[in-house]
DNA sequence: CTGAAAGCGCTTACAG
DNA sequence: CTGAAAGCGCTTACAG
């Protein structure tokens, strides 16, 4: 492919004998151009099959309206929410996205931000990955004057606009509504407890057993229980102790909620009579499992707009008017099946 | 924010008493800078935080590294994955992606492809909304030689590189399949006949059911069946027919597929005794209802790698070698539960 | 190996 | 309302 010339600005100019200033002025809409000019100017540059240059007009104007979007997996469907939810509510706004994915590593998390910066995007939103403990890219990143979000996950310590869940208020409503069901011995797989978020759902966890004076058992507490399979085997594990749990909360993600749902099946553990099951995030599969899995919803779309929202309203106060530097969304406790003891499946 | 000015080449060089001929080249790793003051400039520009503008690099070098993709949705499991496979892909290759969706209207699968333009993206990757009929925008794409490729649902009349699935074959096999199991009276979910892949799985179709001399019933061919709610509608619509069919092929989905279940659930209909169902695309969710869904997986994830490729391989070529224009991936039936009348649940 | 200069395509103060 | 000019930050032929 040689790429053909473009038509710029210039060949409009040249066309209709005007400098391209007045062409500029044209495009943009300016009130200092006449009528009839104007009205010319745009017949020709459509002739001409005229599309702006966004590079060189942003280089120019020192914006990119563009904004980073790093996320741990594009493929998951909390972060795919998201992403959806921030492209419906930028794309209004003539924004456009650039995402990135970090794997859960930090190394490509950091490259990822790296890549943003260079691009000269006018924000970064942001997850950090369960990698990321040290948080000097994020800090560049300010250091740059670029506006960062973080959300979800987030690095607590570092000030910046931040949109999350309460994650501790859901895990405690989420173990409160399974002892009020009658479950007596509940687990908790837990998440990476360098990462914020699963702190705040061990500490709901923790919460809700104190409430009800249920003693705090450390081998019901089981640690990387990330995926379903981790989910599986941590499952084995509990149930396969002299005194298994009665229930598990399977705090990480619903992924585990699955693992555990299958290997509690496979063990003729009865669900919810024998075995409570709560997940977190509700994945569409936790409506469709056999029983339904309670889970808890992030809402995560509306999220997504509630990230770019913050962003343009921070960009038109200008510092005039204080916005709220945390937005802190309830989730929602789901109940279904899997822990509904008292009212029977 | 007042946007503190970012460290430019010019700032290096002068701190350096060199030009920012030097220091670009330095940066670009020239050979035709003397070694030590190569790595003076790199000492300097890493202490002064240096960090190169994307923008006007790619504007002086007429290319943007980047590539535009435009699918109807993000958070939609097959598409999320094309999309991780795509990033996988390039994001080695130093390329950024810029997302856009249609949410399958026509109107902003245009505006989508006019922005990707403005924004000089090397390349454009799509798959074309529902709503699409007319291509001009896609053309438009090609007569401002920006690379072109188009996967799942294509416009077949344009001359493009093309990423397919073999939807004729695999519907083909899927309904032969249930042939083989004994299902006599097989109806057919199908989508909008104005996109290529519905009209081929269509054909898939018909073509199983003459190899083995079954009528076709068009009575049991349902329209307009995209979603959950419309596929379950259209199947309460054929359960009641004085003479029901003894399977479903949901072309059009698995979410269709999934509303097929509930409803033959709800009717009493035995699956896959009484009723077989089988979806496509192989969403995670298939895997977990009962009785488990017959669909067939696309391999996305590794078409969106497959695409990423291709590119790169196009751009390599640089019209010596004739490379493939459409590569077309081979579905795989994924045979479950709800098809097993002969083997038993 | 190094510098001076032009230019990518646009926008915008400045002057009239 | 219009033009001439400078400049966004970089890269790269050209000359030495």
């Amino acid at each position: 492919m040689k790429p053909k010339k473009r038509t710029t600005i210039y060949d409009i100019a040249q066309k209709l004998n005007v400098t391209p200033s007045s062409v500029s002025r044209a495009l943009n809409n300016s009130n200092y151009v006449n009528e009839a000019t104007k009205k010319l100017i745009l017949k020709t540059a459509e002739e001409l099959n005229y599309k702006r240059n966004t590079m060189a007009s942003n280089l120019r104007k020192g914006q990119s309206k563009t904004i980073g979007v790093v996320v741990p997996r594009i493929n998951q469907n909390y972060f795919a929410n998201i992403i959806a939810g921030i492209e419906d509510a930028t794309y209004k706004q003539g924004y456009n996205l650039i995402i990135c994915q970090s794997n859960e590593s930090y190394e490509k998390e950091v490259q990822s931000i790296n890549t943003l910066i260079n691009q000269h995007v006018d924000c970064i939103v942001i997850s950090v990955s369960i990698e990321s403990n040290n948080h000097k890219h994020l800090q560049n990143v300010l250091d740059q004057n670029i506006q960062l979000i973080q959300f979800d996950r987030v690095a607590d310590e570092l000030e910046t606009l931040k949109v999350i869940n309460d994650n501790e208020q859901a895990s405690f409503e989420a173990v409160d509504h399974m002892i009020e069901q009658g479950y007596k011995r509940i687990a908790l797989l837990e998440g990476p407890q360098n990462v914020d978020i699963f702190r705040q759902r061990k500490k709901g966890y923790l919460q809700a057993l104190a409430k009800h004076n249920i003693p705090v058992i450390d081998e019901l507490i089981v640690e990387n229980t990330w995926t379903k399979e981790l989910g599986a085997k941590g499952t084995r594990q509990l149930l396969s102790l002299p005194e298994p749990p009665d229930a598990i909360f399977a705090s990480v993600s619903d992924f585990s909620a699955l693992g555990v749902l299958e290997v509690a099946t496979d063990m003729n553990f009865k669900v919810p009579s024998q075995l409570g099951i709560c997940g977190y995030s509700n994945e569409d599969f936790t409506e469709i499992t056999s029983p339904s899995i309670t889970t808890i919803d992030q809402f995560s779309f509306y999220m997504g707009k509630t990230i770019a929202n913050l962003y343009f309203q921070e960009m038109e106060n200008n510092d005039t008017v204080v916005v709220p530097k945390i937005i802190s969304i309830k989730p929602k406790l789901i109940i279904r099946s899997s822990t509904m003891k008292k009212k029977g499946k």
